[in-house]
DNA sequence: AAAATATATTTTGATACTCAAAGTATTTTA
DNA sequence: TAAAATACTTTGAGTATCAAAATATATTTT
């Protein structure tokens, strides 16, 4: 592999294994008592428009009976409720409870600290050269796989 | 969140998380039925010096229990093998199987089209700038957390 | 050298995470 | 209306993880 391409591989393996590790300890050290795949639950939950089962497990890329349980012992803990579609009533929606929405602000909060003191000690706001390029990347890989 | 770190966070974990998906339905298309984790563990068994169990448990940032449950699996599965130190009987060293080199060489090929693929696409081979910005984040990133 | 301490590992008990396949309920299509 | 499709849950089973207790061996202390 060329030095570049290490570069990029690095980046992505080993950078994000370090984010997570540091997120899943920050997370601790709030009292939040919920693992890291639990609050990425949350996430997805929020991050999707219309929050069905299916339309979660899609983006969290689980089966939906992975989803189903992961979503009984967030109702559990009371970080998620569901409601059904009167239209279709098949259809689960899934809703944040106000506890869950305060965790998610912690979470985003180390997010938002993390990245800006990466830019503010690298000096990259304006780098719009290297903006275009990281944002070529990410297209690149949701779209080609 | 500015949009440029919108795009450094996306990069970081949207797309990691998607290269992880990703890498877990190569391993079942080229029927390796290993997990993402049990593939990790072989390559920390191989990238470790002297793989005792503590330094793969450390390398791995798990505790030696559940390095133990891990190995006998690998074990029983035929990729991974233990031996004892003669100089020091308390210590066990792991060891890879054909197999299991077999195995990595599918996940290393994998990784290696992934990024040759990015570079090609997107041109990245030259961007001497980008490549000395990507090196700083992840630098940044080991050192600072 | 015996006792105490330290190190390396496994075992145990418990919970979480995951999947595939089977089952249930509802809606759409033929 | 019967058949097929969709949305979801349940079941059964294996892996992943930890903390604490247990075992075995090595090192240090007295």
């Amino acid at each position: 592999m060329s030095s570049a391409k290490k570069i990029i591989n690095t980046l992505l393996v080993d950078v994000f294994n370090h984010i997570l590790r540091i997120e899943e300890q920050m997370l601790k050290e709030n009292n939040v008592k919920l693992s890291k795949t639990e609050v990425h639950v949350l996430e997805a939950i929020r991050n999707t428009e219309a929050p069905t089962m299916v339309e979660v497990a899609k983006k969290l890329r689980v089966t939906l009976g992975t989803l189903t349980t992961s979503v009984n012992i967030h109702v559990r803990k009371k970080m998620v409720y569901r409601y059904s579609d009167d239209k279709d009533r098949r259809k689960v929606y899934l809703k944040l409870t106000e506890e869950a929405v305060k965790v998610l602000r912690i979470h985003d909060d180390f997010h938002e600290d993390m990245i800006s003191s990466v830019f503010k000690d690298l000096n990259l706001e304006d780098d719009e050269v290297l903006m275009k390029s990281l944002e070529n990347i990410t297209t690149y890989f949701k779209s080609k796989y």
